[in-house]
DNA sequence: GAAGAACATTATTCAACGATAACATCATCA
DNA sequence: TGATGATGTTATCGTTGAATAATGTTCTTC
């Protein structure tokens, strides 16, 4: 996850600049704005933290800039003008989120993971679960209630995939795309072939079953 | 485009109601979690705006149960509390954006137009409603009021198809393209036994029917 | 009000889909 | 190089969903 800052100030970029690296993001900065316009349209971030009063271009111009060019990396403006008419601007000029000087960095840090869940789905936990279900993305373990359930390598990435998308139904076409990285139909079954063995793992024995079979249309955990 | 309103303050909740309005918005309103809630899973809105304190079921548990049923409405919070801890809060429970009464209208509809317009850029909607009727596209589930209707895949996708064209009337010849892929009349009365199906499972035990057959002409739902 | 058309309802039949298990292949590592 | 474990393949079987067709109902028209 990559995130862009522009901002003169040194003290409170730095301040942001080590929050958000501590906190698990590739940070970039620029300490202008035509620098920033700059990185912002050659590199590709996830969310940008942009002050408003800033040396050679300024923040308003800069992401009037960026949504005119469709750049649409999700902004958040930092600033110290707190009247309602500069919210209100920002907002209009194509901001998402508008902060106020001085702020706190578990703000800020919770503004962008915000804007990151909604950018696409879901954050980046390392646990994921679904009722009695949970895996671990980093210790590759998963459990159900407390029992250990040991899988295969496919079955994980398998599993994995539904619980992401736990309580969607998803495809066997989607499942053969992100899972198997097959972008045509190998006119086998080995989707359901595993899908078996996963369940023979996960569901077996449990009178609640957490994998079910939508026909016709896929599969779905919850 | 619709909103929800969830707030408890009668003053507050015209206030913004008339405001929206005014703006050119469609706006609902429910004066307790619960009822909000309800709205909220029933009907299909672009953007929400609920308050914390609430009667019934407060605007945490609220915003968590959304999530959790994978209802993706962009909410605003709206609330007393101001402290930092509150504000994260909000933000890591499902929120996206964070506002604290009292509050400028000017702010809130700029809240509004900026969460819509980032929405815009995405996907068609995944949830179809026509009155008490909701179809979700995603987990593939229907609901009457709240009640759970399980669908075949091909009643699934007529109803789809009725709903997508609701209020207008679909020919049977329409139907049979878009819902079966045929091109030339089959010679069956396939659509006439599914709709009575669908019926079967949609308006029975209702007293106000949601299909209607317009003889000679074909089907709509209203 | 009778006849016929348009539609509703239901049971039966059939095919497609998915579950499963046995088997084959491949890779890895001692 | 052979053993082990992981993965894909094939074949078979059961289930379920969907079309058909036969029958019943309602509406329309003369």
């Amino acid at each position: 996850m990559r995130i862009l800052i522009v901002e003169d100030d040194q003290k409170i970029a730095s301040f942001v600049k080590h929050g958000l690296r501590a906190a698990g993001f590739a940070v970039d900065h620029a300490d202008n704005g035509e620098d920033g316009l700059h990185l912002a349209m050659t590199e590709s971030y996830d969310t940008s933290v942009i002050d408003i009063m800033l040396p050679k271009l300024d923040g308003w111009s800069l992401i009037e800039t960026l949504r005119e060019k469709k750049i649409n990396t999700p902004v958040i403006i930092l600033s110290a003008k707190r009247s309602v008419d500069d919210r209100v601007k920002g907002l209009q000029t194509g901001g998402d989120y508008y902060l106020t000087k001085p702020f706190a960095f578990s703000e800020l840090l919770a503004c962008v993971q915000a804007l990151i869940r909604r950018a696409n789905g879901e954050s980046e936990p390392t646990r994921l679960t679904v009722g009695p279900l949970s895996m671990n993305l980093l210790t590759r373990e998963v459990f159900r209630a407390d029992r250990k359930i040991d899988l295969q390598p496919r079955e994980f990435a398998l599993l994995e995939y539904l619980i992401r998308n736990s309580g969607k139904v998803v495809s066997k076409t989607m499942i053969m795309e992100h899972v198997w990285d097959y972008n045509f139909d190998p006119q086998t079954n080995v989707v359901e072939a595993r899908m078996c063995r996963l369940r023979d793992k996960i569901d077996r024995g449990f009178t609640k079953k957490l994998i079910h079979t939508i026909r016709g249309v896929g599969y779905v955990i919850k």
